[in-house]
DNA sequence: CGGTATCCCCCTGGATACTG
DNA sequence: CAGTATCCAGGGGGATACCG
């Protein structure tokens, strides 16, 4: 049996990692396919993002669908249990957004949001 | 300058890793001396608990208080900004705990929260 | 009791090349 | 375009011993 010691615990362990938020993140407003995201989450190898996909799928936080064309067509998109993810991470940007300000000199730090969707 | 591409960068960073969730979640309550919070995270090791602490302590999450005896008394306690986390945090444990219900049968899975304060 | 100092394993995550 | 397969470095994190 698994036991967590503490609840948060959960949480964290399905968002843990490098990628996981950002990759939620982009997802949460609409669905992306692979090369979307690819370019949205800046820095990422095709590795990771593809891992990163499997296990939020995984956990069910995100479902992938497949077009039958050529070339290939995939979709991400997030399940309601992940969009029920999505106020505690709304906080934690804001919360970031907020943090940033009051440390941080103007032009020390930046924070742009690449997607205009 | 540092740059971030996603806003929810900046929470996770701070809040990343694998102890730093936990030992704000026993804090938030009340201020902890170190033997207390050894106890309360599950599974810490001495150095990883001093070191997430100074880690939090630099990101100005948590303070550090002295009390000047013998033996020597050393407590912790989170600081307004760490405690501005706690909405956040909040609904995170409460998705975990809603997560676990509704994906493992009985007793696969148990969340055990030690404290008692 | 609270903290530091080593030593070291292993796993996350990165680089690269290759398929359908 | 989407994905898989290797290979591999770095550092997060663990075990242990030792100080004030």
């Amino acid at each position: 049996m698994k036991i967590y010691y503490c609840d948060i615990e959960v949480a964290m362990q399905i968002l843990g990692g490098k990628w996981k938020t950002q990759i939620l993140y982009h997802l949460t407003k609409t669905p992306k396919r692979t090369s979307e995201l690819k370019r949205l989450v800046q820095g990422i190898t095709q590795k990771m993002l593809i891992q990163t996909l499997r296990e939020l799928e995984t956990d069910r936080i995100i479902t992938r669908t497949i077009y039958q064309q050529v070339p290939p067509r995939v979709e991400y998109s997030v399940t309601e249990l992940g969009q029920s993810l999505e106020p505690a991470l709304r906080l934690l940007c804001q919360w970031g957004q907020n943090y940033v300000e009051e440390t941080f000199a103007k032009g020390e730090v930046q924070i742009l949001n690449l997607d205009k969707n």
